[in-house]
DNA sequence: GCTCAAGCTTAAGATTTGCTTAAAATTCAC
DNA sequence: GTGAATTTTAAGCAAATCTTAAGCTTGAGC
């Protein structure tokens, strides 16, 4: 996951580098607009996620914003903002801004609307793994035993969001959500329906179930 | 965490109670706004975010907003809107809106807006423990010395229940309340049966009961 | 020690939940 | 357009879970 962070308050940039980097994600840091514009422009649709500073010596990131999106970029950008530019958000938010946060911020909070924003953006990370399964989300393989086993498309997705949520147990509705993206009230057994399908097809030699129903929750993967 | 959930239109405030329940938020809805800001005001204080819609009959939802800061409420105000009304922004912010989310919007997103306001309210555990017990809620798990237990989905809430509330006594009408969501008078000995369940799963070896008996008060788990 | 309400225990009946299967509907490839 | 593969719906079944109710035990107050 890389971000570009373009900001030219240094005190802020390193505070931002240095804490988005301990989150493991890659940091690149701009301190004025025409360097930002420029290393975005040169690395189109390499970041997940840019942030950026309203107030910006050289181009303004409003500016930023405007010419990267009138050049095709859909990268999410979140605008950092003076506390009491409030009315500036109407204009940011139809200039292409995703999301605006207001100085001054807490970390955590940005870090939640990052992972907001990143949620979308399909995971770079293609290999999931637990025990003798492994999937690999690029090439859509899953392997048995180092043995490919063939998956339609719903039981890759099913598959694919339980191992995501490794340990997690993971609710009808979450599931109803995420893989059929149904959300509203909804009244069908296809869930039931797909992992008996993913069972008969992963737990062939084992004993207990790879995926386990926890009765009224959901269903999990545990290690 | 309690949650107060403003909206007109059945679908969705139906499919947001039950999204929210599942992840363990209590939520009180109200269909219109004079209901709405009828509960607000009666329960001032006790919620911890509300989420109201900005076209409401009776009174509007930014209305709503209005009043309540009028009134000193300062519970954060997430703010529902239709996709077109980017212009109202800000007018929102001005009445006192924490922020708001655009109509359709995805139902992840809005739960981590919802914990970004709450993390500054109180930090969310996933591990409880207490003596020789240790509850996971993410995996649904729960170790009595370190062996795992297998607890029914009351059971599990139950415990959860008086977990979250350690050193407290818990009467039975609180029970009554979070764990079955009875909100009326109730005449049940549910509560008895359900203790006794989870007494002999977790009192096994020893002398005295992990989960106290307060005669013609409630329950305790104390350390 | 007696009494009575509160709490405990047990078991049966009701309900919910999940599993399985098969058939209908839809999508996709040719 | 046709046939095969995939996805969804529906229904019957089995089992786990939840609730009720009745009898039993305990402890506080007299």
């Amino acid at each position: 996951m890389r971000i570009l962070v373009i900001e030219d308050e240094m005190g802020i940039a390193n505070f931002l580098k240095e804490g988005l980097e301990e989150e493991a994600y890659a940091v690149d840091v701009a301190y004025d607009g025409t360097t930002g514009l420029q290393l975005a422009t040169d690395n189109a649709g390499e970041y997940d996620i840019m942030l950026i500073d309203w107030m910006l010596p050289g181009v303004s990131g409003i500016e930023i914003c405007r010419q990267l999106r009138k050049g095709g970029e859909q990268t999410p950008i979140l605008m950092l903002t003076a506390r009491d530019a409030v009315q500036d958000a109407v204009f940011a938010l139809d200039m292409g801004v995703d999301d605006y946060i207001k100085k001054p911020f807490s970390f955590e909070e940005l870090l939640a609307r990052i992972r907001a924003r990143l949620r979308n953006v399909k995971e770079e990370n293609t290999n999931l793994k637990s025990k003798n399964l492994v999937m690999d989300t690029a090439s859509h393989q899953v392997f048995l035993n180092k043995k490919e086993v063939s998956l339609t498309q719903k039981e890759f997705a099913l598959l694919e969001f339980l191992l995501r949520n490794q340990n997690k147990v993971c609710s009808r509705t979450k599931i109803i959500h995420h893989v059929w993206d149904m959300h509203f009230d909804y009244d069908t057994s296809v869930i039931d329906v797909y992992i008996n399908a993913l069972r008969k097809k992963i737990d062939k030699n084992s004993e207990i179930s790879f995926v386990q129903t926890i009765r009224g929750v959901g269903y999990i993967i545990r290690d």
